[in-house]
Order: structure tokens, then C-alpha cells, then sequence
DNA sequence: CCTATCTGGAACATCAGTGTTCCACTGGAT
DNA sequence: ATCCAGTGGAACACTGATGTTCCAGATAGG
């Protein structure tokens, strides 16, 4: 029995409980814990022996969702390459995210606020500011323009994904296609 | 005194709550009718008055998005000149539909549920193929995603807008530019 | 097998939002 | 001055979500 975190058991009640709110509070963010109970087929006292209260729950989707946010950051390796090709990697890994983007977007859970030590908004600033330098990114965009459209398309793409009436290789196809159009640099 | 439609103080009070409805609800999807009478300077009662349900509130909404969606679309004047240029004139209309774009976007009200008589999709799936068989549009989009574009582009658009840090020429002109980048023809 | 642990359901108090009714007040029109 | 439509507040019943407690059944692990 490890002293500090949950193993067997109680460690996957915790994660089907921590699954479920995501996916539900994706689908309607003002879902009741009795319906996140049921999707992680549990009792909803259950629910309540792990997260007492609904602001805790939802603490904890934003520390995982901060998790998971630095994980996409470190395979995305933002700091090689051009800054196009740092942006074009991040989009491919983020659309992973999946439900996550939903809540991010819908301010569920602000990207900020979920834990600004995962580093990934400031890895990403640094990716703007180096493909602005390095001529990849079209310079009469805002950086703050720029992760816009890069959100926001993201967000597009993981709909159109979710809808399932797309291949999700097409899918990532236009996105990765959409993206480098709207931000490369006009000559490029 | 007309016999149809309300005039004076019954009328001025009605569009006073239903514009707080709207502002309010953009904001946030799941305020109170108490919140929403507050903002319309209001007593709940009031606005019970007026619109007995939520339900009956939120119709009201989704059939004056409905009506707003109609003049856009008569202005933007969808059916003429090249399908990028039509789509580039929705863009600036839209981007004026203001709160009413968070509301069709967070799905409190569906662009198709509010009223499908508007004929505004209609207009824009016209817009969309004439611009895919001019050259004017890139083939290697699905009409689905040009408008997916369109809508997400406009959305962070206005979203700009309402934080008030940019000037509104600014986002207009990044808008633009950037829906026109993502959505032309390669060789154009 | 047996025990410690984990679980789900029932019951409960609480609270906020909703929808209703009633009444007193206001301001403008006659 | 006197109506009177329009208004807002107080009070009420009702509902659904929340958080708590308690207990009986299931389950894993020795």
C-alpha cells in the first residue's frame, strides 16, 4: 500500500468518476452530479466519498486538464523547429485533448487557470514570437490573433470529430491545411 | 392603438428584456431569471408578466436571433459577386450581430432552430458551392468546414470585440484577412 | 472462510430558482 | 381629481440539486 497516492480500487473509481465529469460537463456544463454519477456508473454518494463538493470535482478536472495540457506540450516539442511547424505540431496534439478542448472553450476551465505552471501558454508564446522572427507566420497578425485562430480551429476540428460524420483523418487533413493557410506568412 | 403588435411602454419594456435576456445569457447560459430582470432594471414579476416561462424567454430569444440572422443576410446581399466575396461581406454582417453570435455558439440557440425560415444557411450553402465552382473557394474544403470556418473565425472576432482591448477596426481587418487566407482558392 | 473495505440506496435537511397571487404605488391621460 | 395600465415587492408553494447520515449488501485479499 503506497503511502501517498490511490492505487487498485479506489484509484479507478477516482479516474471513471474524474472521465465522466469531463465528458458529461462537456456535453452540458451545468450537468448535476447525478447525471455525472450515473455516466461514471457509480452512486452519487460514492461520488461524494471522493469529490465532497462540486467545486472540488471541478478542481480537479482543472488539475487534470493542467496535466494533460503540459503532457500535449512536451510531445508537441514546441521549441523545435520553425515557429509554423511548432504551431502545426501543437494542433495535432491538442486535437487529442478532446473533450478537454470543450471545456477549456467553453470556459468550464480556463486555460490559465488550470494550473499556469504546465508552461504551456508561455511555450506557446515563445512559438508565435520565434515564427513571427523567423518569417514562418504572417506578421500582420497579433500573436494573440494568432492563438486565437489556433483554438479556435482546434475547437471546429474536435466538433467535427465528435459529430463523427467525418473521417478524423480528414478531418485533421483540413485542420492542419486550414491552420497553415490562415497563419504562414504570405510569401511562404 | 394598433391591434397587433405592442407600442409604447408595454413594447419599450418587452425589447428592454428581451435585449437584458440576451446580453445576459451570453454571458452566462444558465443565469436566473432574477439575474436577467436585474439587468433589465425589472422586477421578476415584470418579466413573468411578459414571458411567462423560461421556456417561453427563450423562444422569444431564438426567434429575434432568427429575425436579426434574416436582415444579415439581406445585407450581406449572399447571391451576388464571387461566393469568397459574398462570404467575406457575412463576415463584417455577422460580426454585428454581437451577443447573439456567443448564444448561436454555445448552442443556447441553434442557428437552424431559430427559425429556418430566415433562409440564412440556405443563402450561405448557395454562397459556399457558387464560391467552390467559381475557383474562388479552395476545393480541398468540404462546404461543412468552409462554414465551420467561417463561424469559428467570426466568433473569436467577436470575441475580441467584447474584451475591448483591441480597436474594432483592427479585428475587422484581422478577421478578413484571415477568413479569406484560410478559405481562397490556392492560386488566387 | 472471514474481515476490512468499498459500495449504493434511502431518507433527510437545506437551498436556490421558478412560477403564482395579491396588493400598494406610480405616472400619464382624460 | 380621477381613472387605469403598468409596475415592483412580499409572500407562498413547488421543484430539483446539493450535501449528509446511516445501513445493508457486495467485493477484494488475507
Amino acid at each position: 500500500m503506497t503511502v501517498d497516492s490511490e492505487t487498485g480500487t479506489r484509484g479507478r473509481t477516482r479516474k471513471a468518476i474524474l472521465d465522466a465529469a469531463i465528458r458529461v460537463l462537456a456535453a452540458d456544463p451545468s450537468a448535476s452530479l447525478g447525471q455525472i454519477a450515473d455516466a461514471a456508473d457509480v452512486g452519487r454518494t460514492t461520488l461524494h466519498r471522493y469529490y465532497p463538493d462540486r467545486a472540488e470535482l471541478l478542481t480537479s478536472v482543472m488539475q487534470e486538464a493542467g496535466r494533460r495540457l503540459g503532457d500535449a506540450a512536451v510531445r508537441a516539442r514546441l521549441d523545435e523547429g520553425t515557429g509554423l511547424d511548432a504551431i502545426l505540431r501543437a494542433c495535432q496534439t491538442l486535437l487529442q485533448l478532446g473533450d478537454l478542448l470543450t471545456l477549456m472553450f467553453t470556459e468550464v476551465v480556463s486555460i490559465d487557470t488550470c494550473g499556469p505552471e504546465h508552461g504551456f501558454s508561455q511555450s506557446l508564446d515563445d512559438a508565435c514570437a520565434r515564427g513571427l522572427a523567423d518569417g514562418t507566420l504572417d506578421t500582420r497578425l497579433s500573436p494573440g490573433w494568432l492563438q486565437g485562430i489556433l483554438w479556435s480551429s482546434l475547437y471546429l476540428g474536435w466538433s467535427e470529430l465528435r459529430e463523427g460524420t467525418t473521417p478524423p483523418h480528414d478531418v485533421v487533413s483540413q485542420l492542419l491545411l486550414t491552420v497553415r493557410k490562415a497563419l504562414a506568412a504570405p510569401g511562404e
